[in-house]
RNA sequence: GGCCCAAUAGCUCAGCUGGAUAGAGCAACUGCCUUCUAAGCAGUAGGUCUCAGGUUCGAAUCCUGAUUGGGUCACCA
């Protein structure tokens, strides 16, 4: 009864319009290993949603203006020497990161300088000759200089190009990009308006507030004294602007890292003080920050794992481990290294969305390089040997009747029959491990099923039912490990 | 200090709105490739689910408190 019961590996409809923000990074430095589960999980998270029949609109929000970019910026100036990706074969990102770091050094070689003739280090970092040009450099881009505008495009546009590559080979892709440079200013003006209706407060000094205290939570800054915006209410201003763009949207999630919990505690409060009607359909999906065994990622220490550089060490690791087993001879190069591409990219990411994401998570860099145990690997291999046996099997049969099934048929089918529940509550719950977890148990239990059923050799109806199990244990694979952002081969 | 989050095997993690002897993987040890892909399968060993109370016929799961670890409380983003 169930031989062309495939309907749940289809995707739903509906025409609700959803909005999955992540990424968002910095454009002073390259992605690292923080960035990468935040990645993979909103574009996961994007998936599954399509999946469960929504219209998903991915963005980030690129962080392209600010002190940031300028320190990048001025140190290029200083002693780049026009040096360029082109003539450095530096990846963009990774260019503009190493002038953000020169800066970093030099500027704490005259803080050292002016703490060790007396002056006290606070006052130091402020009277630091670089730290002034960085500031005069800012002043310089918000009144629009030429050339500090000149510098700005060109190494963002590097930077840019360096983000597409790490993009593309993570198979990531944006709907709508939003850059702060464009959208910083809108906030003040919806905040200003907010203090004409007494939502909001303004101190003395000029500074507006609001006051949460009604919600158990305190008062928070959202124009300083001086006029200028905070993080705050650029997010008021980005929130805005999406609901103007796409007023039809049903959720907005933000992919956002734990630490920001309170910050989106109060924007959504705030929202909904200025009488968004749409406030509560904002979700923070706040999830765990990345521990090494050496403890937390710090930037400024050199403790971050570079993305690039990670991706480079599991598909080198899935080539080693590949060539060792030697299965692929009759394979072309291209197919080969693509193969690589596919098991070592898919390893790294099931490692970090396996995980409850809300969950703070141990990146352990030899398992996540491993290929057996819990892996995506693992998943990829039953998908490979499903697809071997189908491949010798010749055209499926239809199954007319069966009268009976064993026990490890019967948990393999009870399973594969509840892929649809499974992907609708991590839907809901916006959890891609509910679905990395599933891949495995279903895994697990085909690879004992097959282990102690023979299904070629089986013959009549239970073989013709054989074949129809691997059948859909394979498309399911397929279906589910996508909604990971994972491919799966057809022979490794 | 206030608020938020976590705590399950040596390590990394599952365990859905409470339900029967708490499950995987890694690491250790032992078997299984002349038969469909051994990146697999089977087995041994390893847990007082941090602690103390409470609710319940029944708690790893819910409540309270404690302990430990982490986060956060900027005119930074």
């Amino acid at each position: 009864e169930k031989s062309n019961a495939t309907h749940w590996l289809a995707p739903g409809e509906s025409d609700e319009l959803i909005l999955v923000e992540f990424s968002s990074p910095n454009t002073n430095k390259p992605l690292h290993l923080g960035h990468l589960r935040n990645i993979f999980l909103g574009y996961s998270v994007s998936l599954i949603k399509a999946f469960d029949g929504k219209r998903v609109v991915k963005t980030q929000i690129i962080n392209d203006r600010g002190v940031h970019i300028c320190k990048s910026m001025l140190a290029w100036k200083m002693h780049g020497k026009g040096e360029t990706p082109q003539s450095s074969g530096l990846k963009g990102d990774k260019l503009v990161g190493k002038y953000y770091v020169l800066f970093d050094q030099h500027y704490r070689a005259q803080v050292a300088n002016l703490v060790s003739k007396g002056m006290l280090e606070e006052q130091a970092k402020k009277e630091a000759p670089l730290q002034k040009m960085v500031q005069d450099m800012l002043l310089k881009w918000e009144q629009g200089d030429e050339e500090v505008m000149d510098i700005w495009r060109t190494l963002n546009s590097w930077v840019y190009d360096g983000f597409n590559r790490t993009y593309d080979r993570m198979n990531v892709t944006f709907d709508h990009l939003y850059y702060e440079s464009e959208t910083y200013l809108k906030g003040k003006d919806i905040v200003l308006q907010g203090l004409d209706k007494k939502f909001f407060f303004e101190k003395e000094n000029g500074s507006v507030w609001v006051d949460l205290k009604d919600k158990g939570l305190d008062e928070k800054l959202l124009i300083r004294s001086d006029g200028t915006t905070v993080y705050m209410t650029q997010d008021i201003g980005t929130a805005v602007q999406r609901y103007e763009d796409y007023p039809s949207l049903k959720q907005v999630v933000y992919t956002v890292g734990d630490e920001q919990d309170y910050h989106f505690k109060v924007l959504f409060l705030v929202l909904e003080k200025l009488g968004y009607e749409w406030a509560n359909a904002c979700k923070h999906l706040s999830y765990g920050m990345v521990d090494l065994p050496t403890g937390k990622m710090k930037s400024r220490e050199g403790t971050v794992v570079d993305a690039d550089d990670l991706m480079d060490e599991v598909v080198q690791a899935a080539k080693t481990s590949s060539e060792e087993k030697g299965k692929l001879d009759e394979m072309s190069n291209d197919e080969q290294n693509a193969l690589f591409e596919m098991l070592g990219i898919g390893a790294l990411k099931f490692y970090l969305l396996r995980v409850d994401p809300r969950k703070r998570m141990m990146f352990d860099p030899q398992e996540s390089v491993s290929l057996s145990g819990d892996t995506g690997p693992f998943v990829q291999y039953t998908h490979a040997r499903c697809r071997a046996v189908l491949r010798k099997a010749g055209p499926l049969e239809p199954l007319t009747a069966l009268s009976q099934m064993n026990d490890k048929e019967r948990s393999l089918l009870s399973t594969l029959l509840q892929f649809r529940t499974v992907a609708t509550s991590a839907a809901y719950d916006l959890n891609p491990s509910a679905i990395a977890n599933y891949c495995i148990d279903v895994a697990k239990l085909y690879n004992q099923f097959y282990h102690d059923s023979p299904i070629l050799k089986a013959e009549g109806e239970v073989r013709a039912f054989r074949l129809q199990l691997t059948s859909l244990t394979a498309e399911t694979l397929k279906t589910a490990m996508a909604l990971l952002g994972i491919g799966v081969p057809d022979r490794m």
